[in-house]
RNA sequence: GGGCCCGUAGCUCAGCUCGGUAGAGCAGGCGGCUCUUAACCGCAAGGUCAGGGGUUCGAAUCCCCUCGGGCCCGCCA
């Protein structure tokens, strides 16, 4: 064997013995299984020093620890729901098999055991344990197991041993699973059909992003992998599917730090003949609901109680000019000129090129003077026309679009607009945010451009990243703690 | 792109400032123990100190390079 370590080796050497005395090391199956749960929910009606052998039962999962007193020993093992202390008798077992056990069974291992719900007479809700059998052998030991995976790189690398390890790692994921079925029940429910559009595309298009490029040997062109999902669901639209969405992942050839991955999910929805006042009610429903839901999946985590406090109470709205405004204490801000908002934009401690246009000096001043201030769930309303290209123009305020973000500690969780509709004004967008970047990988998607000549019905389209909503309600430092297996670098 | 930090046994960590033959706990081995829950007690074993180069009588420790990773800043609408 490769790399075998003594530890390895030893655990080996058990399996072989195993296989000699005629037993299977790796059987099949082991039906009539239950969760640790349903044991733990059999022991609530003993006291401390009894047992319901009268109903036994069978668990199944990965053994923790193994503390052993001479003619009796207690293991822990876990499954999904959570644990039960395993009690070995050399009483119930008879000697040879007590013995075997202890010989042969290592942390780490993968058994299933059967006997009757008892409690401790220190109280520990226990299995009193009749059968053993082994499941699987673990060859490799296990993390640590009161420190756990402490190294970050591994807990990314090899993820496995960290949800072994790591009772909050596998609550997080599962939460994330949930609550994504959640958000899928919510559009569901509000009439919308979930599609899949393509990933492999001749132009990524969409936003303005690096695209990884790849090549396919049947066309012998390049393609490209989508950075957003926004075309294609809108054609869909054009279509007549009225109410559409997708959760998938975009892809952008950027950098990975807390809060950005180069692949990552987001759930695009667009629903024709609403608008984004509509989507507003959506998203409220959508968050109050997620929320809720959280809370009580991670009851032990502050920031999923905190979240479920702060969305129970609704979203604050500001509008995005009278709040830098208020809040920056500068005014005139749509009045003033590029040079004038490029000075503000540098005072206020920013990098960007010089030659940005004018909405892209006011978003950093946003970023700057507002953004760290939104920790409640707060709408973002009505954009300046110069932040934001692809937004239909706000039937009420001048120089402004129909648009709105929302933020909750302090960080963006998603961006809706009523779209544009109209194909000339589209076209022409397209073709100055070309000439802004003079990148041939920014060839725009003409298809989409004729798709909306044929008439896209009015209509409002959001963009989430469910990567940063599972963030913020889950409490996680990082994406990467959002991310089962985040990019890393070969080895 | 800039700065700071980390890499020692399967795992969790000391040791590095101030150079002198590599330390502990967990896990594993052997022995003991019939109510523990990070069980406990005893014994023995376990190392390419990320890799390479340099300084030195002597390098885990000091210097240089490389690899991998982390954090902060910047950029990424």
């Amino acid at each position: 064997m490769q790399d075998e370590t003594p530890l390895e080796r030893e655990r080996r050497a058990k399996v072989a013995r195993w296989r000699s005395e005629g037993r299977e090391p790796f059987p099949w199956s082991f039906p009539g299984r239950v969760s640790t749960e349903v044991v733990r929910t059999a022991c609530a009606r003993l006291r401390p020093g009894e047992s319901d052998s009268a109903h036994p039962l069978r668990v199944a999962g990965r053994l923790r620890a193994v503390r052993v007193h001479g003619r009796t020993a207690f293991a822990d093992l876990d499954d999904l729901a959570g644990s039960i202390q395993l009690f070995l008798r050399v009483d119930e077992l008879g000697e040879a098999a007590y013995g075997s056990w202890l010989a042969d069974l290592d942390p780490g291992d993968i058994v299933g055991a059967e006997g009757a719900p008892s409690v401790s007479r220190r109280g520990e809700p226990s299995l009193l344990v009749g059968s053993l059998t082994l499941l699987a052998k673990a060859v490799s030991p296990p993390p640590e197991k009161f420190h756990g995976l402490q190294d970050p790189e591994e807990r990314i690398r090899r993820r496995y041993l960290d949800l072994i390890a790591s009772p909050e790692s596998r609550a997080r994921f599962r939460a994330r699973s949930l609550l994504v079925r959640e958000v899928r029940a919510h559009f569901d429910a509000a009439g919308f059909l979930e599609f899949e559009t393509p990933v492999l595309l001749p132009v990524a298009s969409g936003a303005a992003a690096q695209p990884f490029v790849t090549h396919s040997n049947y066309l012998d062109e390049d393609v490209q992998l989508r950075i957003a999902l926004e075309l294609h669901l809108k054609r869909l639209l054009v279509g007549g599917l009225e109410r559409v969405y997708e959760i998938g992942r975009v892809f952008r050839n950027e950098d990975l730090d807390s809060t950005h991955s180069p692949e990552f999910t987001m759930l695009e929805a667009y629903w024709a003949y609403a608008d984004y006042r509509d989507m507003r009610s959506l998203v409220e429903g959508l968050y109050a609901r997620l929320a809720r839901r959280t809370e009580e999946l991670l009851p032990d985590v502050p920031a999923a109680k905190e979240a479920a406090r702060a969305f129970e109470a609704g979203f604050a709205t500001v509008d995005f000019v009278e709040e830098l405004e208020r809040q920056s204490g500068l005014s005139g801000l749509l009045e003033r000129s590029r040079e004038d908002l490029r000075a503000l934009a540098r005072a206020a401690g920013s990098t960007v090129p010089d030659d940005s246009p004018s909405g892209v000096f006011l978003d950093k001043l946003f970023e700057h003077y507002v953004e760290p201030t939104l920790t409640a769930p707060t709408f973002v309303l009505d954009h300046p026309m110069a932040t934001t290209p692809l937004a239909k123009r706000h039937r009420d305020k001048p120089g402004r679009v129909e648009r709105f973000e929302f933020f909750y500690r302090g960080f963006e969780l998603g961006n809706a607009y009523t779209e544009l509709n109209d194909p000339d004004e589209q076209e022409r967008r397209f073709r100055e945010q070309l000439s802004q970047r003079g990148e041939d990988h920014y060839a725009y998607d003409a298809d989409f451009v004729r798709a909306l000549r044929y008439g896209l019905p009015p209509n409002t389209g959001i963009g989430i990243g469910i990567d940063r909503m599972a963030i913020a309600l889950t409490g996680a430092a990082s994406i990467k703690d959002v991310i089962l297996f985040p990019l890393v670098r070969a080895k």
